[in-house]
DNA sequence: TCATTAAGCGTTG
DNA sequence: CAACGCTTAATGA
């Protein structure tokens, strides 16, 4: 069980709810810790629990049909996902693996169904989520054939800087420049290449073992 | 042919 | 010790 002011630091929705909602929502999350390189779950396995990232960074990933390990995205601290799988009462599709040390945060399958029926501060905030991801699906369309590597790395790193999906993220990341070209489906080389491309345009600065990012609105729009 | 990648390895923080 | 940068041989559009 976690106090309430944990919740507020790690749930910026959590500050919508009213004070029945949020006790609610406080007791039925629970915290677990995950090394890196861990599995958090496979393809395949039930995890009944609404997810988010207390402290930390994962990935989504899945199998191509050759065994290659695919990245699908990534999930970094105050980011909250798989309330799909949650509705639907499904099995994960995917696999989620731990890219550095992380604390996530559960709650329970009848806590999120709670809210969902109860809070209207937590469905807005659902709807809103639900809507910036769909808007960058729909973006993936055209993403593959229309773009070159450097846009493509900026819009995905981006995504890890969206304002809907982490509410004033900080625009200072830890992930490798390996990690990086897996989540965005390219090379070490090519990620690398971007991102100083990226880097003399202003738009991000490149660390040792992470980036910040300088100016998220271009970033996203870069390319095009 | 040209661009890109995986693999290996020396260097760096 | 993990992240980074560079070289090289393989790959493939």
């Amino acid at each position: 069980m976690i106090t309430g002011d944990h919740l507020r630091r790690i749930a910026f929705w959590s500050h919508d709810l009213t004070d029945a909602e949020f006790e609610r929502a406080r007791r039925g999350i629970v915290e677990k810790s995950y090394a890196k390189g861990a599995y958090v779950c496979h393809r395949g396995d039930r995890l009944d629990s609404w997810t988010g990232v207390a402290e930390g960074l994962l990935k989504i990933a899945s199998m191509s049909r050759s065994g290659k390990a695919v990245t699908l995205a990534g999930i970094r601290t105050h980011g909250w996902f798989g309330e799909g799988t949650v509705l639907k009462h499904e099995a994960r599709q995917y696999d989620l693996v731990a890219l550095r040390d992380t604390r996530l945060a559960l709650m329970d399958r009848a806590t999120f169904l709670w809210l969902f029926e109860n809070s209207v501060a937590f469905n807005r905030f659902l709807v809103g989520q639900l809507n910036e991801r769909l808007g960058q699906f729909i973006a993936f369309v055209e993403y593959d054939r229309m773009l070159d590597a450097p846009a493509r790395l900026a819009r995905n790193v981006a995504w890890l800087f969206n304002p809907v999906l982490y509410r004033n993220p900080s625009p200072h990341l830890e992930i490798s420049q390996e990690e990086i070209g897996l989540l965005c489906g390219m090379s070490r080389q090519m990620a690398n290449k971007s991102l100083q491309l990226l880097e003399q345009k202003g738009l991000l600065r490149i660390e040792h073992g992470g980036i910040t990012i300088l100016d998220p609105e271009r970033l996203a729009r870069y390319g095009t």
